[in-house]
DNA sequence: ATCGTATTTTAGTAAATGCTAAAGTACTAA
DNA sequence: TTAGTACTTTAGCATTTACTAAAATACGAT
């Protein structure tokens, strides 16, 4: 900060206010903003995707359908699953993951933009 | 690929069909997945937060609240810009930031969330 | 036990990101 | 027209990200 700018015809209580603000949920923010980069990637949007509509779906389906090698898609897995976005389920040598609980319901409505083809007339 | 995976047991019609279906929406997931990126970022979450709580604000004041320099505010407007997620309004010298409509409607529930301080349970 | 399948992890690299510092643009007022 | 305020842009650099390639782990079947 070496050239604060202090405007003439700043609002200084607004500033003060905003601050205050910012801290109270500063928290909140620092996890939804993790959660909206973990989404905000090409790929990982996609396996988010997949599974909302699959349900459940192995690294080695995704990396088939996603036309890419099984490492990448496997690390994507992880940092989802590090998130707590998507749980995971052995069975025998299969893993199958899913989104969680909580996130099923939050990535509902942006799916159902995808699905009525919203995105485009939106942005 | 170089170390193709095609499980035995993979259910081949739902690989198609999961192919298909991600092309369908391709250019939706990618558009969002943008979208999603640049609110997944710890400052423009804040700066995006600020701007649905005040309404509007100018980078001097947005530098000010969130305690760093006007230049790299000033770059992540213009991200935020290019992507149509805020637009701008210049009166004198002073230009004032706001969430476009489109896009109001998209983060309100996300922050309401926030309010409700919903997050750190949920996540 | 040994091999094959499914997945994960590690190390390395190219590209993208976000900052600082400094220069540049635009408007206002003396 | 000169100086000051508000903002933007550029170049440079450190960090992060996402891939490839290769090694490592885990389970199943023979």
């Amino acid at each position: 900060m070496n050239s604060a700018c202090i405007r003439v015809l700043a609002d200084v209580n607004q500033i003060k206010e905003c601050r205050q603000k910012v801290k109270a949920v500063d928290n909140s923010l620092l996890l939804l903003a993790n959660a909206f980069s973990l989404v905000g990637n090409d790929v990982r949007i996609k396996i988010l995707y997949l599974l909302q509509e699959e349900g459940q779906l192995c690294p080695c389906d995704l990396s088939d359908i996603l036309g890419m090698n099984i490492s990448p898609v496997s690390q994507h897995l992880r940092k989802l699953k590090d998130s707590k976005i998507i749980t995971s389920k052995k069975t025998g040598q299969t893993v199958f993951y899913s989104i969680s609980p909580a996130y099923t319901e939050i990535l509902k409505p942006v799916f159902k933009l995808i699905s009525n083809n919203k995105v485009l007339e939106m942005i």
